[in-house]
DNA sequence: TTGAGTGCAAAGGCTTTGCAGTGCT
DNA sequence: AGCACTGCAAAGCCTTTGCACTCAA
């Protein structure tokens, strides 16, 4: 039987509550410790996989070679800030009819895909308006 | 002045006879090596910072871990095989019409997005076929 | 007693940078 | 001489793994 898991519970309890922010895993464990008390970066690193594994979160590949979770939600896409990495969500696929051509095109067999968009957040278009 | 460069020449002859490849670092210092029995990761990595920045090529990033670049083309988008990492391409751009939809709805001013489409190539889904 | 959950520390893997040598111009 | 291009080596960064400790079952 397993031991209770204080990490991977505070880590479930800030996905329940975060419908609609990404975290990186520093930003977890800093959540992690300041609502345990504990907490350590390779404890979270392998508490993420199981969340993930199990589909209570998902991870996010936006390119700048961090990785970022979010709770497991319906589909939708990433809108990025070149300036100042910020991020914004994009509701819906955009995506949907284009499967079947590809998979015609390529010959591959579609499982998913990663999209993220990458423009100025409001701010920073704001401050450096091209 | 600026002195001959054969790194950066070798790679510009690469990026030109290879319209639909995408290479690593180590795959363009390897052919880099094979043309001029010269080169050197860093010197390759350099050279195609310059390579990006005029236009000459352009990076991509997968998501797993690893930088590529191709021949800077029209747009298009790419699919990778989750099994073997093989990579073929999408012509065209899916997300036309999705740039103003995506503004409004964000605020963002989108600049540009990438997109990977992941699944299975014709070969690893012959053999592990679900 | 057993092993799941943790922490600490170190290893990995790729990217990026520092620095000095070398050869055009 | 001056500077761009190279190579070698090391630093960085984030991710991932090894190992030993502890604590509930």
């Amino acid at each position: 039987m397993p031991r209770p898991s204080p990490v991977r519970d505070a880590l479930r309890r800030i996905f329940a509550h975060s419908e609609h922010r990404t975290w990186t895993l520093d930003e977890l464990l800093a959540e992690v410790r300041r609502a345990t008390g504990g907490g350590d970066y390779s404890t979270v690193f392998r508490a993420m996989a199981v969340l993930v594994d199990d589909g209570t979160a998902q991870r996010l590949v936006l390119g700048d070679g961090i990785s970022r979770y979010e709770a497991a939600r319906p589909h939708h896409e990433h809108v990025q800030c070149e300036a100042c990495g910020q991020l914004a969500e994009v509701p819906g696929c955009l995506l949907e009819g284009a499967a079947g051509r590809i998979e015609r095109a390529t010959g591959y067999r579609l499982t998913g895909h990663h999209l993220v968009f990458s423009g100025l957040c409001p701010e920073c278009a704001g401050s450096a308006p091209a």
